[in-house]
DNA sequence: AAACGGTGTTTGATATTATCGAACAATGAG
DNA sequence: CTCATTGTTCGATAATATCAAACACCGTTT
């Protein structure tokens, strides 16, 4: 491990944490670094664009070329952007928001979401992880998982309760699992929170591997039973042909 | 400057360029850097997210780390949420792709758009620069900057040509960004391609600085002048709508 | 106006680390 | 099975990053 390296990424990561920007006093107490070595570090991040000083005060925070590198990363995984018309089209004809989650390792994060236009809405931050046994895009995946990856997770995560209808029994999970896998979908039933709803479809690659999902989700007073009963149709069509645009021969 | 940090960066910019994940080898030669230096570079990377190996191959490729940092820079600016329920409007409304342009010390990028479904469209990425001189968007943003910010820029690009319609002359420029001024609008009149035309408006944020622009671009074929006629008022309309979410009192 | 306190910035000695040479492990091709 | 290439490890040391000390700057207080 390079030490240097590790210590600079932590000033990003400060600044990432950060609501405001931070001057090299600050940023070394936080860091318990010498302020000459935070001021070099800050200096070099700088002419690389990682983070910019304001003129004014002093004060650094987090540079472009970061979005601008992000940006890359993310558009290197293709599915957002041809995912993305087809989340619009969920939104224009549901009115509720859809989430797009991508499977990377073990876990699945957020990398997309296009917003219903009603006030209330399901809060998610991009780029945040799914929750893997209580969520409908992290049970989705997980349902069409190999037994010996559905394995590993499962040996990893912690079934916590988040309302009385979380799964945390795992037998209880893989039941549900095996029904999931056979529907097609899955549905979060105020498992996550109570009064958030949502029905949500697996995404699969050329390979046939459950690699994304996606969903849709709003208030229980919006998603009732007959409502999630009319999604099921259309986000499983939306998940296939997001499948098919990968590669994926219909199943 | 502190050297390995510097190599870390460049490392990470190798990937970023590369189309394909890249080995411990490879990117040694690409950077003169002994195999063992890159090693640990990468293994420091690795064990902060900001690359991964695969397990397949051993080759390394850009983590999502830096997608969640970058998400979190834009997320900063503020602007690009709060701008896109605009954008999409637009785009319901007028069937062309949009834009959203910010401007960060002497760079404009565009950090949105949001296209229009027509398969003919105005290419642009993400995170890359806005030319100043030959775009709607730049000269909107140019028209209202304090003349000390416009001579420091136009001291500091090049009016390069792309067409026969490119601005090339200080003066006509400068005049032209009297008349943009004045009413409120730029357009790009196949200056930065032929065939390619659009309408343009600044952003303004809470102090009255334009910090930002969005723009309607299509090919000449459907921009002509009369549909850019009919999208005068309606961006105009957009732009001052995003201005007052960010604080600025109307004009 | 001067003093004070705090922060950003600079410099160079040296303590510490990053580098690299050598070697090994792993893998795919022939 | 052999060979070539790449990824990985380890430790000596060359080179760098660190930090102590000091300075420049700025806003606040007296």
């Amino acid at each position: 491990m390079v030490q240097s390296v590790e210590r600079a990424i932590s000033i990003l990561e400060v600044l990432e944490r950060s609501s405001e920007p931070l001057g090299v006093t600050e940023i070394s107490n936080r860091l318990a670094l010498h302020k000459s070595t935070t001021f070099g570090l800050l200096h070099t991040l700088e002419s690389k664009g990682f983070v910019n000083q304001d003129p004014e005060n002093g004060k650094y925070k987090l540079g472009l070329r970061l979005f601008e590198i992000g940006e890359n990363v993310h558009k290197r995984m293709n599915l957002r952007y041809q995912a993305r018309p087809f989340l619009q089209k969920l939104v224009k004809e549901f009115n509720e928001t859809v989430h797009l989650v991508v499977k990377t390792d073990n876990e699945y994060v957020y990398i997309d979401k296009v917003e219903g236009p009603q006030a209330i809405r399901m809060y998610s931050q991009i780029g945040k992880r799914a929750l893997m046994h209580c969520t409908g895009v992290g049970k989705s995946i997980l349902a069409f998982l190999s037994e010996d990856e559905l394995e590993d997770i499962l040996n990893s995560i912690e079934l916590t309760e988040f309302t009385p209808n979380t799964i945390t029994n795992l037998t209880q999970l893989k039941d549900q699992l095996v029904k999931i896998k056979k529907q097609g979908y899955s549905i979060d039933d105020e498992e996550i929170e109570i009064g958030l709803r949502c029905v949500a479809a697996p995404i699969f690659n050329h390979n046939g591997e459950a690699i994304a999902a996606i969903s849709i989700a709003g208030p229980t007073t919006r998603m009732t039973y007959e409502r999630i009963a009319e999604l099921i149709v259309p986000i499983k069509e939306t998940a296939l042909a997001i499948s098919s645009t990968l590669g994926c021969k219909r199943r």
